[in-house]
DNA sequence: CGGCATGTTGAGTCAATTCAACAGCAGTGG
DNA sequence: CCACTGCTGTTGAATTGACTCAACATGCCG
């Protein structure tokens, strides 16, 4: 595997709050202002690695910059990303004691973060803190409900397409989407190869669905006919 | 799809406890109890739908005899079952107000269950009972992680060897398993088809890892031989 | 302006699917 | 009790969508 730890990571402690984070559904602020933990910022390098799977659980974060993959390995190397965190989304919020997944930057990134037995207990006594980590859970399990489906049953062009209208949902900016993640990151995690996923956007491409200004930015010509696409 | 309501289920209200339901992490006993809200016996025939995807979510229910497959389906049918839920399995616990995906009775199955509402009226009230609800949302969400690793990048034989293993763990009784569910309900749980399913039980048949009495009556020979095939 | 990561495209292969035929068994009614 | 019937499961043969392997293009970073 391509581990590169490429920046010893700096932290600083704050409380504040900065821009970047989109106001909707920002539980995670309420939670920290709620329990009273100190929320710290902290920032990883490309590819460097947040917490593995198996560990202990130590933090909960969430996105302020950059970008995130948290995925799973088979003892062969094969690897099954399991989502994309982008700037406002909490990761690494498990019930359990251990992670379940492991968190890797995929671009410089930097996230607020707040130790999670904090949380826990804030929860014991903070009605709303508890139901917010029930529903912040829950939202995960949604959306891991609706990836088993395209896992499963879609084809690679169906799971290109729903990728699209995912991040173009989530990142798009005037118009245009600027993807953090390589064609190998996205191929991991729609359960393809990442020829197969140049391939598709190569088409979508020649169809003039989409078009390029470098591999990484892309704008979409014609949502409907990706929804069409999408099964 | 074959949809066919066999029996108009007969409710019997009943607060007691019976048998059939293992005794470890039942934790619907614990909330039920705990949140004094009353639960009721239901019974559904052979594929009989349990509730819809998208409906209003009004109960959550544990499975007391019988089987139950929760999937969503794509528009032209394709089929994703997302988990089964055997005896003492707890289901329909969305934290949103409407079901994410559809529930149906395998076989004939009793289900007790309980007001969504009551249960999160108790969750605001009753800190153990919001952990609980927490806690078995994340347990969900855990298989659906384990399960997108599969789906997104297991050989077909792996797949088929997971199967196999969850279900000799969650219901062997006296060396043998004794499965509720038929070929097609497995390939579209493992993302295959019911042919290569087929072939794959078929295959470890002949080289001596499970020996078959009946279709869905199987004993585990080797597990050890399972647990490698499983990557 | 190199040099190396990343991305694209092509050709051939293969694992799983599709299509098809048959076998087994469970329930039903004569 | 057994033949009939429909459903479930198995097996075979041919197809195919995505993968693998390979070469080349692009572009980003120092």
């Amino acid at each position: 595997m391509h581990t590169q730890t490429i920046s010893a990571p700096a932290a600083t402690v704050l409380n504040g709050h900065r821009g970047q984070i989109p106001p909707s559904a920002d539980q995670f602020s309420l939670l920290a202002s709620c329990s009273g933990v100190i929320a710290t910022e902290f920032s990883y390098g490309k590819d460097e690695e947040i917490y593995g799977e198996d560990e202990p659980s130590e933090y909960v974060y969430q996105v302020i910059q950059g970008a995130v993959r948290t995925y799973k390995l088979l003892s062969d190397g094969r690897r099954q990303i399991g989502a994309f965190h982008l700037p406002g989304d909490v990761f690494g919020l498990d019930a359990g004691s251990t992670h379940r997944l492991t968190a890797e930057a995929i671009t410089n990134t930097t996230v607020r973060l707040v130790k999670r037995r904090g949380l826990e207990a804030a929860a014991g006594s903070n009605v709303q803190v508890a139901h917010n980590l029930w529903t912040m859970t829950a939202g995960d399990l949604r959306r891991a409900e609706d990836h088993m489906l395209l896992l499963g049953r879609k084809t690679a062009m169906e799971r290109v397409a729903t990728f699209l209208l995912e991040m173009d949902r989530r990142l798009a900016k005037a118009g245009m989407m600027a993807l953090p993640m390589g064609r190998r990151d996205i191929g991991d995690y729609l359960g393809l190869t990442l020829e197969t996923v140049s391939r598709a956007l190569s088409e979508l491409n020649d169809k003039g669905i989409l078009t390029f200004s470098g591999a990484r930015q892309i704008v979409l010509r014609n949502r409907q006919r990706l929804v069409d696409m999408d099964a």
